[in-house]
DNA sequence: GCAGGTGCTGTTAGCGATAACACATACCAC
DNA sequence: GTGGTATGTGTTATCGCTAACAGCACCTGC
């Protein structure tokens, strides 16, 4: 690889000239800005960026540390970083720690070692490790979709507790007086959250607080499938499920068609986080949204504001509003 | 950020006796060694990457630059990436061009001079301008998914020619005797190859010609949607629709739902890319699947022989084959 | 007694860039 | 002519790390 060097030698002048006529700073001649131009075409120079860092202090670099790059909610929210980076002219690293803590650990390690200028971190498990890792560090960072315990940092997320109660009110309201939730970890925030929200709106219709069932379990599809065949195993069969996100949803979908359930007519079933647009033919389900998009917006203009000294020296906290979508996937219960 | 140098004096040693602990590389003391690495855990020191790359003159770091992060079949690449990279303990760069040509030049650049390892690049358009630029700067590059024309250069990609023939033999089988197929840009491999198999299973049913319709567009789903359109205007109008990839097939399918016309019965539907398993509750379509996550590894694989000097010379090339999965979305043609 | 190892540590230089400073020259005003 | 400003260029040091070399103590063997 040629460097500063090799131009400067070409084009007969030192290096800071070089340097200068590449980042139009200070003064150039334009017969000495022309000679370098000519240098550096004719070798194909290009800058050294490790060295530019090393010497700025500054990579120019965020992350995104996500538990899931498969889940379209994280995507979206990934294009949404991407495309605030771009006009900040950051790069952005995409982890992915498939909600292992330890990978997230590991990749953690890998950013600071990296100097990444800030992280924006989609915590696995409940635990606030990995931002307090980063904060020892003096690493700007913000915390996305999941709130994490006893640590004051930047969030931004969606509402899961209010718009878990919006879904199951949707349901109460059709009478279903027997819904299951399948959720993910007890740890996670948007586990705990959305089953909140759903004590919350059962609550209004059955103050007991019998006709729930819970049900904690991962947030894929292997545990969709296991935690609603349990649920179906109950000896008051739940009228309706709600799904905590996607991949539970399509878990729980594959138990309903084993067990030959017809939805809605047989069981309804809701679920939190819909797909982008264009991604189904005839969206079917009843399904919360979330803002994605917006969310990894609105989480990379807060770490850039940090970044470029503007924001105050407290935590700030975004909760966005998510918005019942009510699809042919939910119908009142059939009475018997 | 804390340095060497301040382990070292806080240890009361020469910073190459930290560097020697860090990297268990020559003699050091156990007496040294200890003090060394409490000084580091009181420090919370983490060695700084770029220094440490800059001498190196290696990233442990490669790219992967795809054209829409969206798209679960490029997900799956990625996957399949990182998960080798992992275990060759590279991190991944993911790059997003949205089939920009500008924006993959612009990514390039910015790959370059991070001095990233290699990089793998799925091109937006044909011209393989950016797998040139990269390989006269001497950075190992394997192209991933489409074909680059007057280049030579490692390369992984499914076998699109074989895997549009296969579907549309299946669908001349069936007694189709017009079949449109939507693709992509004219210039894109994928793109051409597809068409070209396309061709070579009507050509035997039709020697003439005269039995299909080619509509060249983007990858994208307004691109289905206008596609599909404008193909069911035509005065023959076609009995199935081959959409060269998944975008392509939801647009298509919201023409042919405004349309109300019915699927199988009225109108066969082919796609080529499937969807992960698990994501779709009752897989409809049939499909050509290629396998997305063994072209990730098998790429990463290339460059990670080359990255060792343990690659021949020349280029290589794999072509992995596409599987045709029947499912309910064709059937024979109405008679009429 | 000394050559030749082994074990341990430190010094120096350099990866490729740039900030800070020094040093020219030219031109203006007074 | 002197001081001040604008313009243009070069030298030096440094970012944080490590390869290469040098040095020293100690031991072994003949």
């Amino acid at each position: 690889m040629t460097t500063l060097n090799d131009v400067a030698k070409l084009a007969g002048v030192s290096t800071m000239t070089v340097s200068r006529v590449i980042n139009s700073s200070g003064y150039a001649s334009p017969e000495a800005r022309a000679k370098v131009e000519r240098a550096i075409d004719e070798l194909g120079y290009m800058p050294n960026g490790l060295a530019r860092q090393l010497r700025a202090k500054r990579t120019k670099t965020i992350a995104l540390v996500v538990t899931d790059i498969r889940n379209p909610f994280f995507t979206t929210i990934a294009g949404g970083v991407e495309d605030m980076a771009r006009t900040h002219g950051y790069a952005v690293m995409f982890c992915n720690t498939y909600e292992s803590e330890e990978e997230e650990a590991a990749y953690i390690r890998v950013l600071i070692e990296r100097r990444v200028d800030g992280v924006l971190l989609v915590p696995a498990g409940g635990a606030g490790n990995s931002v307090l890792m980063l904060q020892t560090r003096g690493m700007p960072t913000v915390v996305l979709d999941r709130h994490v315990r006893d640590v004051e940092t930047d969030e931004v997320r969606g509402d899961s507790r209010a718009g878990a109660y919006s879904v199951v009110r949707h349901l109460t309201g059709l009478g279903h007086r027997n819904i299951a939730i399948l959720t993910g970890p007890e740890g996670v925030s948007t586990s705990t959250d959305r089953v909140a929200g759903y004590r919350e709106a059962l609550s209004e219709v059955c103050p007991g607080g019998e006709c729930g069932q819970v049900l904690f379990g991962e947030f894929n599809e292997a545990s969709g499938y296991s935690m609603a065949r349990r649920a179906l195993e109950a000896d008051r069969r739940p009228t309706a499920i709600f799904a905590a996100n996607n991949f539970i949803a399509y878990g729980a979908m594959r138990a309903l068609h084993e067990l030959e359930l017809r939805i809605p007519e047989d069981i309804s079933v809701a679920v939190f986080d819909d797909l982008p647009p264009g991604w189904v033919v005839d969206p079917f389900f009843t399904v919360v949204a979330q803002p994605a998009y917006q969310i990894g917006t609105e989480a990379a203009n807060l770490l850039f504001e940090r970044l470029a000294g503007e924001a105050p020296e407290g935590p700030r906290s975004i909760i966005l509003p998510s918005e019942l979508i009510v699809r042919r996937s939910t119908a009142a219960p059939r009475p018997d």
